[in-house]
DNA sequence: ACGATAATGATACAATATAACATTTAGAAG
DNA sequence: CTTCTAAATGTTATATTGTATCATTATCGT
């Protein structure tokens, strides 16, 4: 279990290197650590708390400094992405695939932080992007982060 | 010119005051005073940044801690409204309906913190709701941020 | 006036984030 | 292979945002 886990985790940091070569940009020891333990949180966290999983989990010793640093290159490389919502940061779900990445819109559990990476339907961004025109306003980016529950964590009040 | 915003500020206040009567609790002095300092702010405010324009352009002397307690009940009362993507806060612009209230969703500029509260159209949600669901999720709410730039702040870098 | 509750004051501290400068590392140029 | 340069990381300090806790004051019903 732990051993296909860690085969996973190799192959994204592998396909991860690949893909910031092709963005002329290098995945350094450290930028992989960093990014290894996005994989292995699973989940959105705090730098502070990627600084701790980094230590207790993995055992490397990385300042909160150099995670922001690191956290800031992995998003400008596309592999992992900045919750602005919670303040936390979770790797990119596309890291493995091909084809372009559509701007991602998050679904994020208020209670344990588990992040959904959906694509909402063009149309629904074509509508929101019209909206925004209209009051003059235009889109800085069609990110978008909406709160939610996730099963396993119920809702605190149930909807009828 | 400032005469005739002081009046609409106290119209504003008293609204404010009757609303939070309607739902049994009351607009105190000091949460009128930060209510007038999200007002006369008229975008996106920290709450340190508040506790600044209540003291420089309104003499009032408020603690930060204060602040932060009056700004929850304010948002409690339907009377302003936390930004989660820019720990900001701002006035609700419906302080003055009748009518009860949309889940809002709010345009804001990257730049200036300029902030337009606007009505994304039922259907919209609707979708997103469905996507939400699809995705084993249930909506926390359907307050959206949406980043932008505003007509008077360019975006950085021309979209064609 | 008295007592209970709500509101605010005051202090301390936790959590998140950035600035600034020093040091080390990795590649390019000679 | 050395030297120079630029990129990456280390280190320290500090700014910003937010919460916990307990003390004090104001408000309101009886």
């Amino acid at each position: 279990m732990i051993a296909i886990n860690q085969q996973a985790t190799k192959s994204v940091l592998a396909q991860a290197r690949q893909q910031c070569l092709a963005l002329g940009s290098k995945l350094t020891t450290k930028r992989s650590q960093v990014l290894e333990g996005l994989l292995v949180a699973a989940k959105a966290v705090s730098a502070y708390e990627l600084t701790n999983v980094c230590r207790d989990k993995l055992g490397y010793d990385l300042l909160p400094m150099s995670v922001y640093r690191i956290l800031e290159f992995l998003e400008t490389n596309q592999l992992a992405h900045r919750l602005n919502t919670s303040n936390k940061y979770i790797a990119c779900s596309h890291i493995t695939c091909d084809h372009q990445h559509q701007p991602p819109q998050f679904l994020i559990c208020k209670t344990c932080n588990k992040v959904e990476e959906v694509e909402v339907p063009t149309s629904i961004i074509e509508s929101v992007a019209k909206t925004t025109r209209k009051a003059g306003f235009t889109l800085a980016s069609s990110h978008l982060e909406i709160e939610c529950y996730c099963n396993d964590c119920d809702a605190p009040e149930t909807v009828s």
